[in-house]
DNA sequence: TCTGGGGTCCTAGGACCC
DNA sequence: TCTGGGGTCCTAGGACCC
């Protein structure tokens, strides 16, 4: 078992790495959104690639050849166009539904190594290697790097340690040194030593460029002098997330591997507009696409919701007046209804609209989630019309799980499919009637109509190569 | 013209109660 | 005029992650 709070733990011992130690391996998709264009097209293998954040805003994946140019991590892409042009550079906007499906495959095949896995991230697991101190760590995540690779076609990088934090440190040193062969194990001390000597204390998972700033202040800037700096003195600093930190360089585990996925404690959905939105009508329709969005989430988890926020924004890159506005809604009975959601934050969104601003985001946040089936409640709430709501979203989610996203819809939503974007025009919408509640159905044939303003840009996305019947690649 | 989205955890301080 | 102290709960803000 693994301590899981520092502060009962004995400060300033040096475990070394012995037998009964947990062993952690962190296994992480290179590049991984670049890597998951390239499966689908080998034209982009050697190539500087990248990948682009939703409107084709920032540079959020990147390949080696293109990191080599000197394209960095958030890059604004109307600030590398020269770079872009000059060294040919492919340029991809973001393809989720992609991503999250390489990612499960990736996960499926790293689960036939060990049943103790944390999925962390779309990229990342840490697994458990408690079980194989007596093999060849090394041999055995060459062997995982070998058939992840072979299944998915992602190419990783592994890191060893007994931490989850110097796990972190030996995958990025597995990244960055070519003759490590891709692996790097760092249970050795005298591995650790010298690694941790020149690796920033800024790189430490954990530490940003904040707490970075803080430490270099006392002198702290190697990950070696972090290890061994005062632990209260950190803790004084950093608060109690800086101890953990410390201890875990020093090798003992703070940080326990943690197999099951806790429900959300909050659902979040809102994006930037691909275009200036002024009208509340405009800012309707993307707050009820946004809370359609949420509540599916709310309903995967089956959860219901207590507390609903609305915000709404400018673009705070541009000069001129800033507007930024909330509000709240709490529900007595929690709901997990799409219908009732949209009809709240369309109320909420009209208290905190004003007229004549130039908005450039909104979004809703679902908080105080509880068990749907544990929803009470009052003399006032209509429990009929509750039991009528959940039965409405059940067929809904039936429908639009077999025939495709958004299928059936509520109105309030507008003639938006999708998966299409504010270039790839939009499809013809009926209206029909679902359990008293209002709705549209998209039809699948695309009769083109302008895309609303609040739509993301999406100029360069790939087909949906493993998730859409119609965009499986064609070979021969 | 053009700068992402979705999460988590920790702490301090205020409100409130006895 | 004197005017406690401890506990809990909630929230906003800070910091970090991918």
């Amino acid at each position: 078992m693994h301590e899981r709070d520092p502060q009962s733990q004995v400060s300033g011992a040096h475990s070394p790495c012995v037998a009964s130690a947990p062993i952690f391996a962190l296994v992480d998709g290179n590049s991984f959104y670049c890597s998951c264009e390239r499966v689908f097209n080998p034209s982009l293998i050697n190539q500087p690639v990248i990948v682009l954040s939703n409107n084709d805003g920032c540079v959020i994946s990147r390949t080696d050849e293109a990191k080599a140019i000197g394209i960095k991590m958030g890059d604004p892409l109307h600030l590398i166009g020269d770079m872009i042009k000059r060294h040919r550079v492919r340029v991809y906007s973001s393809n989720y539904a992609l991503y999250g499906d390489m990612s499960a495959r990736m996960m499926t095949t790293l689960a036939q190594f060990t049943p103790e896995l944390e999925v962390y991230s779309i990229d990342e697991a840490f697994l458990s290697l408690d079980g194989f101190a007596n093999r060849d760590l090394v041999d055995y995540a060459r062997e995982i790097r070998r058939v992840v690779r072979r299944d998915t076609g992602i190419p990783t990088a592994i890191g060893i340690g007994p931490t989850k934090v110097l796990a972190k440190v030996a995958n990025r040193a597995a990244k960055k040194n070519k003759t490590s062969g891709g692996v790097l194990n760092l249970c050795d001390r005298a591995a650790q030593d010298s690694m941790l000597a020149e690796f920033a204390a800024a790189d430490v998972w954990g530490i940003g460029a904040r707490s970075a700033a803080k430490l270099a202040r006392m002198g702290v800037t190697t990950a070696l002098q972090l290890r061994d700096a005062d632990v209260d003195a950190v803790q004084k600093l950093l608060t109690i997330v800086g101890r953990r930190i410390v201890l875990e360089l020093r090798g003992q585990s703070c940080l326990a591997l943690e197999m099951v996925q806790e429900d959300r404690k909050q659902i979040v959905s809102s994006k930037s507009f691909g275009r200036p939105v002024y009208k509340l009508t405009e800012l309707k329709e993307a707050v009820a696409n946004y809370a359609t969005r949420a509540c599916e989430k709310l309903r995967r988890q089956k959860s219901a919701c207590h507390v609903l926020s609305v915000f709404v924004q400018t673009n705070r890159f541009k000069d001129g007046p800033q507007y930024y506005n909330s509000g709240t809604i709490t529900f007595g009975a929690g709901t997990a209804s799409t219908v009732r959601m949209i009809a709240a934050a369309s109320g909420v969104l009209e208290t905190i609209f004003r007229d004549g601003i130039e908005y450039k985001k909104v979004g809703v946040i679902l908080s105080d989630l509880r068990l749907a089936s544990a929803v009470e409640f009052s003399l006032f709430d209509d429990q009929h019309k509750h039991a009528q709501d959940i039965k409405t979203m059940s067929v809904m989610d039936a429908i639009n799980a077999r025939m495709g996203r958004d299928t059936l819809k509520v109105g309030a939503c507008g003639n938006v499919r999708a998966g299409t974007s504010a270039n790839a025009g939009a499809n013809g919408v009926a209206n029909v009637k679902v359990g008293g509640a209002r709705m549209a159905q998209a039809r699948a044939a695309g009769q083109s109509a302008p895309a609303p303003a609040w739509t993301m840009k999406a100029a360069m996305r790939t087909p949906c190569y493993t998730t859409r019947w119609q965009d499986l690649l064609k070979v021969g």
